[in-house]
DNA sequence: ATACTTGCAAAAGATTTGCCGCATG
DNA sequence: CATGCGGCAAATCTTTTGCAAGTAT
């Protein structure tokens, strides 16, 4: 079973058929390259369109900026001018993004997460949110 | 005398009378908030205007977008939509944005940078750019 | 009945481009 | 002369919105 549709269901967010066929997409879109694929809005509307037809992109935009300001989904803005969507996670993560192929791979250091509440504090701040992308290059092996 | 300007002629850039009055803009960007303020291209053109009001935006984007790919401009994509841009630095720095005004403060940490690269080896890539951003609130003293 | 949803098409905001005259080497 | 540059307006691309009809409570 889904686990975006239990999220809708505990936050009150009404689950019509299209919410639905959406979330299911996003869902799955969790095994694509063997990890998220982190499909932008378009890419979306593509695949749900093989659900149904009649869904417009009018519905993905509205419905994954309400999945968004819910907590259910989240947003990034990578390099290439469309944003694009992955499910909220548990546990925080961040990413390496492949400048070649644009897959993605998810990370978390525990380390670089403490350093950077460190040098908030230092400048005078409390760390509300933060951002870590590494863009690189697969190092082939001979 | 400006620097970029200088970096303008090492990269051979032609300097027009209206990118030279751009990287003026820009130059002077460096102190206004107490520290750079990345104008996005509107501000930028706002500014310029007030020296010669016949430029046109169309020229601040093809400007921009010249400096940027000659290395002597950087984009940034901060949350906001618009892209915001600064002078090339010497040395890498990343950014803390304050989420109440917007304002931006620059840092390095070699720590977080050495990190960054052994996550990336260790994940098979070789790093080739990354973006850190930390958004935080200003800590009152009482 | 009332409040929320959707599809469609139009609108909006940011950025790019075609065209054509102008400047520069 | 030949190439590059800049201004203007039109075009493009992503995302949002107004409207009228449909759905759920």
């Amino acid at each position: 079973m889904n686990s975006i549709e239990e999220k809708c269901q505990r936050k009150g967010v009404r689950l019509t058929d299209q919410r639905k066929i959406i979330a299911k997409v996003l869902s799955e879109s969790k095994a694509v390259y063997g990890s998220k694929d982190h499909p932008d809005v378009d890419e979306l509307h593509k695949r749900v369109s093989e659900i149904d037809k009649k869904i417009s992109i009018a519905t993905v935009y509205r419905t994954v900026k309400l999945f968004e300001e819910s907590g259910i989904l989240e947003k990034h803005d990578f390099k290439g001018g469309k944003a694009r969507y992955e499910p909220s996670m548990d546990e925080h993560h961040d990413h390496l993004i492949d400048i070649n192929t644009g897959e993605i791979i998810e990370f978390v250091d525990k380390e670089i997460e403490k350093l950077q509440n460190e040098v908030a504090k230092k400048l005078g701040y409390k760390l509300v949110d933060h951002k870590l992308e590494l863009y690189g290059s697969k190092i082939k092996k001979k």
